[in-house]
DNA sequence: TTGTAACTCCGGGATTTCCCCGAAGGTGAC
DNA sequence: GTCACCTTCGGGGAAATCCCGGAGTTACAA
């Protein structure tokens, strides 16, 4: 339940969450076959091996994926703890989201999204919203053909089909909302 | 952090979050001014009154709220003290997404979305995953004028403009992720 | 039995919008 | 200068939309 609440975060921000474990072993053998661009550790986890845990094995084993570990304790031990074992930040449960979002982000330096020209990014905006191409024309002040043009390069750059794609698109940046 | 997961989590399901509170104080008052449908409460909370006393409080101040508990903890006891107290359901964070979903749809017995046929369903999903009329109408070998025809009727009935407000339409409803 | 209402299916025809092609001017980098 | 990119635009064909309209089925009530 909170693992999925999480990955809705982090795919609203454009995250993409490529596995989930429920227990220490299952992270570690999770790591090693998926390889992902970063790992998020809860320190407390059922039976078997801690969030402290892990993270050393991991670094015993050679990976240099960025983790960000999660406590509910705000104790400065546990933090010093994580850092040492290898973990690249700290972040309470307690804590807003921000820090979060602000902890992954600083851990993740190299990963970068398509980028889409000012004019794109409004263009899909609008697109997202549900306006046809006639109405963004004219709130514009362009022509149709215009951006009928953006809406092209978008489905380029995004490798998307169609329209409703584009609104999935949006709504996982953060755009807006679904309701 | 781990409340914005759950909005999110619930605002994907078509819910919608009309506050939060870090505490019990704060939970009480919010209640008592916001009157929501629902109540979504963790037992552990930091400082003040815990979730079991929040309950126990509401019920006695005549609030009869539908209240669904969170607990971090696998005991009877706990279940058991939380029902007494008035709680509506008691679901475990280490569950299931399903789990509080379900609690949740348990106490909210009334809260009604537009009766759609079993065709318009099937029709909304395709139509907001982003496939043409042309192409739903080839997968359920039907003609591309009664794709229409269903399509017009679900703006109707859900008083949508475009494409796009289908899809988050569809999404809001849980018929799937935006990522 | 006879409405009658809802669901599902389909067509014609006019209109609008979308989509794929190419292309041209401007800007900035090398 | 050349090259890449952004932004702008048009032609032409495909698709979607928006008006109508009707027909067969089921189900339920008068």
């Amino acid at each position: 339940m909170v693992r999925t609440g999480l990955k809705l975060l982090l795919q609203s921000r454009g995250y993409g969450v490529v596995g989930e474990a429920s227990n220490g072993e299952a992270a570690l053998a999770l790591v090693a076959e998926l390889q992902p661009d970063l790992l998020l550790l809860d320190l407390a986890m059922p039976g078997g091996p801690d969030g402290l845990q892990v993270t050393a094995q991991l670094r015993q084993r050679g990976f240099a994926t960025p983790i960000v570990v999660i406590s509910m304790y705000d104790e400065e031990a546990l933090r010093q703890a994580a850092i040492k074992a290898g973990a690249n930040a700290f972040v309470l449960k307690q804590a807003p989201e921000t820090d979060l979002l602000d902890a992954i982000a600083r851990s993740l330096p190299t990963l970068s999204s398509p980028i889409l020209t000012a004019r794109e990014s409004e263009i899909l905006r609008w697109l997202a919203e549900g306006y046809g191409n006639k109405d963004i024309a004219g709130r514009l002040n362009i022509s149709v053909k215009t951006v009928e043009t953006h809406r092209a390069h978008l489905f380029l750059k995004l490798g998307l089909q169609n329209r409703a794609d584009l609104v999935r698109y949006a709504i996982s940046q953060g755009f807006f909302q679904p309701g």
